[in-house]
Order: structure tokens, then C-alpha cells, then sequence
DNA sequence: TTGAAAGCGCTAACAG
DNA sequence: CTGTTAGCGCTTTCAA
């Protein structure tokens, strides 16, 4: 900076106050701070300034893994977003336990950034106060914590509508395949089920535990032996709703390969929009990963720059049923009942 | 750091000693030091450390977006690796011609990093020699640019490897279906193209620029108009090699919905095993984004630390075909000919 | 093995 | 509107 001082023929520090935009330098000298730098290809060091102003000028997302539509969405409208506010994104991958336990052991992200963004974690209690004293803001997204700043779809009510669907296409028995529960990095996994049973109870249907069986979509073994456990029931589904769509698609393959056929003899509908469920023709409920990336850091924003701002906010994201070809009336053309319909909308 | 120096009853050179692992610290101080350090949750601001010592300690990276199979699989290996090293990792995200002429204007990385990846970009002479006088290096990902650090696979032996795949099956009539070429964001595409055009040739076929078209998976329009061009050739392909698993995809998605079976009438091959492709059953061609993302971490690893590394080294990883259901003989039974096979293997 | 002192490159407060 | 001065929190000589 001394150099471009220098050649400008000025202070050090009306080259700084030229770089970062303040107003009080004339126009001449401003044109020749910014030619000189320019020239001598300069860029501030954000090291040094943040040394001195106390912001980093950086935002860190904690994430289990990037390697997911969810997250590559997200963060695909996350960036551009705090790029446009001068601000640069760190992100802290997390994908097992050990690296998560060396995560909060650090809290590598303490100094060196202004708000943190935890993705899609299931916290424990003692987690979550390790953030509280992280002295900066911490938004969680995918997910909501009790009186911290939260930005997550209605998860409870997208497969409430799912399930209410299925229900009011005449199905009965209906099933829920969730993912395995790998331990703390889901936390939409109980409310979608959370939202399946609040379904079925407004329809007055008893819970049915066998009716609800786990699977991993990476592993067709997995997936098989959900699709066996179901299809040997005494009474076996008309209907699945799954967790997440890739489970639906995995379900779908496999159900066909077993001869049985999607939508004719079971409907399946997915959880998510994922970008394959339109050639899938997969009926699901839609939400949308980059409407929460960026609210999410539309909501980090406030909070940086507002000292006054809501510190509890919750922002809850809609979702939508796109009902497309994988979801049919119950086989045997029994007509829907009226009395499946809720007394009033949620 | 001065207030751990004072709890511990030291210096601040000795904390600073101790945090960082020197080892000329005696037992007992370390002891007392990282006791103190835990109790004051302490932990270094790397904005200080980093203006003294001339190391960010981050690696940046810059992508067209994080919306991929490709870029997910990649950076999630990514991550944890420059973590274990002791680094953070920035994410430059570039979804469009505006952002990136606005990175290559200011390269924000310019100071704020120790080494720059540059992920599946096709870049501009004037933009590769803007990154040239960077100060660090700049290894170039899923991409090969003369004379600077790459990490990719060889696209196009991988693509003459499937290709003789669908010549060896008997096909003659081999179509190939490229991205719309998002302008500058993508590199394999052309390598993949050449790889198919020189199967042909190897096999004596005449090139045919009837057989090349371009889609882009997103647009169900496009891929309908692309599979229409195929279709309403005087002499139809009998076998299609998509560009990448998302597209084969959607072309057999939309070929069956025509009623032109795959691979009954059509062989689809794909190019890239999608996490998609085992639940389609899609053949295609393997390459292994997260083998990519881990060499191009230790390639920078090496180059920031050992300033004797080779600067132009060429990291080059081997693509796998994976035959599955949906290539086939040629329809009609034609037999496979001799000739057909090439001199010799590549 | 430890401490004292001198900056790293920048910004902020205060004069002018 | 611009320059001077004093640090920000660390690491790194250099001595002890």
C-alpha cells in the first residue's frame, strides 16, 4: 500500500480511505490512487484490515457434506450472495463424527470469521452452547434451535400435505421409509415423520410402527431388504412416502424390479425436488435449497451489520406437493372418503 | 494471547511457541500453557499470525458452481484433507460471466490465499496469465492448461474407450451428445468429443456431423429437440454417448418415453458414474471426482511447502467403463466384426 | 529454554 | 479533504 502511496504521491492513508470507497477524497486523487493501483496490481490485504477493524470480512458454514443436492444448491446461491456484499465464504466440511467432535473442539472458526452457518446438524445441547460463546452470530439453517436465528422449511407441514395427499387418493396403508439415523448429521428426518403420523392421526388411522422402515440410498442392499420388510407385511402399503427423493428413486428401481409395479399397485412420493425427480416423474414435495441459502444469508447480513436485529428470528420456508406420475389411487378403485379430508387446513 | 501469557505466568513468545508446537517449549510450561489457553478458550487469530508470517492459511478454490455431482464429490475429499493440514478452505463460486469477469477483475484471492484451484474452467489466454502473476500457485482442476500444475482425468481415453465399448457391441451408427457449451465453464467437454470422434476413425468410420448434438439436461425442450434431430436422420444412430450421466438420463428418459427402447433399440452410454447411474443402470464411463479433489489438495500441499516442487506437473487419473443395462448388441444380430478392433490398445 | 523488542500492513483518531 | 500517529495480535530475531 506504501508503494501505491508512494507513486499516487500521497498518504498510506488516503489510499485506504480510496479503496474502500469513503467519499471524503476528491475525485482527482482518488483517480490517481486508482489508477496507481491499478498499475501496480494491488489488493488490500484482508489479513491486515481485519487486524485493525476486528471483522474478518469472512463467513464459515459448518456442513456435514457437500456432496448432496441440498447443499450444493444452497451454497451455489449463498456465495454469489455474499461475494456481492464484499464478504468471502469458508466452509468447514464435517462428513463423520471424528471430524465433527474436532470441529467444535477448535472452534477453528472463532477468529476468523463474522457469522457461522451451521447446516443441517442435529446439535446436543452441549454443542450448541460451544456456539453461543463463539462471540459471533450463529444462524442455523435446515434446521431450528429455541430462541437462535434459524432459516428451514416447514418439514412437518410439507409431509403433513404429502401424507394428506396419499390419503386423499384413497391410500390406507401407508408407509414411511426414512434414511438411516447417521447420528447427528439429519435433523429434517424426525419432523418429516413427525408430520407423516400427524397425517394419519387427523385421518384417524392408528400408527403402525411396521409400516415405518429405514434405508440408505447409497446401499441397494439396504434398500431391498426396507422394500422386503414392507412387502411382507400381512397387510403390505398401497402408498410409501420416502424421506427424501433419492430414497424415492431408489425405492422406485427397486419396487420394479420386484415386478411391482409404481404407480399401479404402490404410489411413492418423494421429499425434496431434487433436480433428477423431474425425469423420475416422481411425485414429491418441493422445497427449495437455494431460496434457504439465500435467506439464510440475507439473515447472517442483518446480523453482522445490525447490532439491534432479531436474535431469535426463525424463518420458515414453504413447501409445495408437485404431484406428478409415481402417486395413483389405491388399487381396486375404491373411491376416496370424505371423512379422510382434515376439518380445516393447517 | 497476552491474557493466556498472564494466566500461565509466561511470555506471549512462549504461548506462541507452545500454540504452534514448537519444540523448543519445556513439558512443564507447555503444560501449563495449553491449560490455560483451554481455560480462556483461546485459539489464534490467524489475521494476526498471517500478517507476520506472510501465510494466509487457506486454500482457495474457484468454481462455476456447487450444484454438481462433480464439484460436491470433489470438495467434500477436499475439505477434510486441507483441514488435517491445517487449513481453511474459500470458496469462490462463479455461476455466471459477470461474477467471473468480476473474480478475474479483483481477484480477491489475490492476498488473501496461499494457492488458488481452479475447477473445470475453459479459460482465456489473458485470464490463465492474470493467474500466472498471482504469487501463488494455481493448479488447475478437472482441466489441463501447458505448463501449469493440473489434476485431471484423461478424458479422452476415456471416451475412445467407450466409444470402442459400442463399436465392439456392432454398433456403426454412433451418436454423441454434448452440453449446450455453457461459454467457458466447462473443459472435458471438447476432450470427450475427441475421444469419440477418434474411435471412429480407428475404426475406419467417416465422421458424421449429423451424429453430434447438443443438449443440456436441465431443458426437457432441449433434450426432446436433440433426440428429434437423431430420430429424423435418414440412417438413426443405434447407439448414443452422452457427455455426462445427467444427460444419458434424460435421453433414455425421453427415448422410452417415445417408445424406442433402451437398449432394446437405442444403447445409451454415459460418462462419469453419477451417484444416479447404478440406481439407471446406466453403462457408462467411471471417473472418480473425490480421487480428483484429494489429488489436487496434495498437489497444492506440495507446491505451497516445497518450493522445489515441480511447477508444471501434469497429475493424470484413469477413467473406468462400467458396462451396465442399457448398452447392447445392435439390434438385428449383426455380429460383431473383426475389424472393428483397433491395431492396438492405447 | 525463555523474554524483550521490533515490526507485519493496515485503519482510526486526531490535527490541520 | 489530507497527513501523522498509534496501535490491532501475532511471530521472530536477538539476548540472556
Amino acid at each position: 500500500m506504501a508503494d501505491v502511496a508512494e507513486r499516487a504521491g500521497v498518504s498510506t492513508s488516503t489510499v485506504s480511505r480510496t479503496l474502500r470507497g469513503l467519499t471524503t477524497v476528491s475525485p482527482e486523487v482518488r483517480a490517481r490512487v486508482e489508477q496507481a493501483a491499478r498499475e501496480l496490481n494491488f489488493a488490500v490485504s484482508r489479513q491486515a484490515s481485519s487486524l485493525v477493524t476486528g471483522r474478518t470480512g469472512v463467513v464459515a458454514v459448518l456442513v456435514p457434506t457437500l456432496n448432496s443436492w441440498f447443499m450444493g444448491s444452497a451454497l451455489s446461491s449463498l456465495g454469489p450472495l455474499l461475494r456481492a456484499a464484499g464478504l468471502e465464504l469458508t466452509v468447514y466440511v464435517t462428513p463423520d463424527l471424528s471430524e465433527r467432535a474436532s470441529f467444535f473442539e477448535h472452534l477453528p472458526a472463532r477468529r476468523n470469521a463474522d457469522a457461522l452457518l451451521v447446516f443441517s446438524f442435529d446439535l446436543t445441547e452441549e454443542e450448541t452452547a460451544r456456539l453461543d460463546d463463539l462471540g459471533m452470530p450463529v444462524i442455523y439453517v435446515s434446521q431450528h434451535v429455541e430462541g437462535r436465528p434459524s432459516v428451514y422449511v416447514d418439514d412437518v407441514a410439507g409431509s403433513l400435505h404429502g401424507t394428506r395427499h396419499l390419503l386423499n387418493l384413497g391410500h390406507r396403508r401407508i408407509a414411511f421409509v426414512k434414511t438411516e439415523p447417521t447420528s447427528g448429521f439429519s435433523f429434517s428426518s424426525h419432523e418429516r415423520l413427525l408430520g407423516y403420523r400427524k397425517a394419519l392421526t387427523e385421518a384417524g388411522l392408528p400408527a403402525d410402527d411396521g409400516l415405518v422402515v429405514a434405508a440408505q440410498f447409497g446401499d441397494k442392499r439396504s434398500v431391498a431388504e426396507a422394500v422386503g420388510a414392507l412387502l411382507s407385511l400381512r397387510e403390505p402399503p398401497t402408498a410409501v412416502f420416502a424421506e427424501q427423493d433419492e430414497l424415492a428413486i431408489a425405492l422406485i428401481t427397486t419396487l420394479r424390479r420386484a415386478q411391482v409395479e409404481v404407480p399401479g399397485r404402490v404410489s411413492v412420493l418423494g421429499f425434496d425436488d431434487h433436480r433428477m425427480a423431474e425425469w423420475f416423474d416422481l411425485s414429491t414435495v418441493a422445497q427449495s435449497p437455494s431460496d434457504i441459502g439465500r435467506a439464510a444469508g440475507e439473515l447472517a447480513l442483518e446480523l453482522m451489520n445490525d447490532s439491534d436485529a432479531d436474535r431469535e428470528r426463525h424463518v420458515v420456508l414453504p413447501t409445495h406437493l408437485i404431484p406428478r406420475s409415481t402417486t395413483a389411487p389405491v388399487p381396486g378403485g375404491q373411491e376416496p372418503r370424505e371423512d379422510v379430508n382434515p376439518p380445516a387446513d393447517s
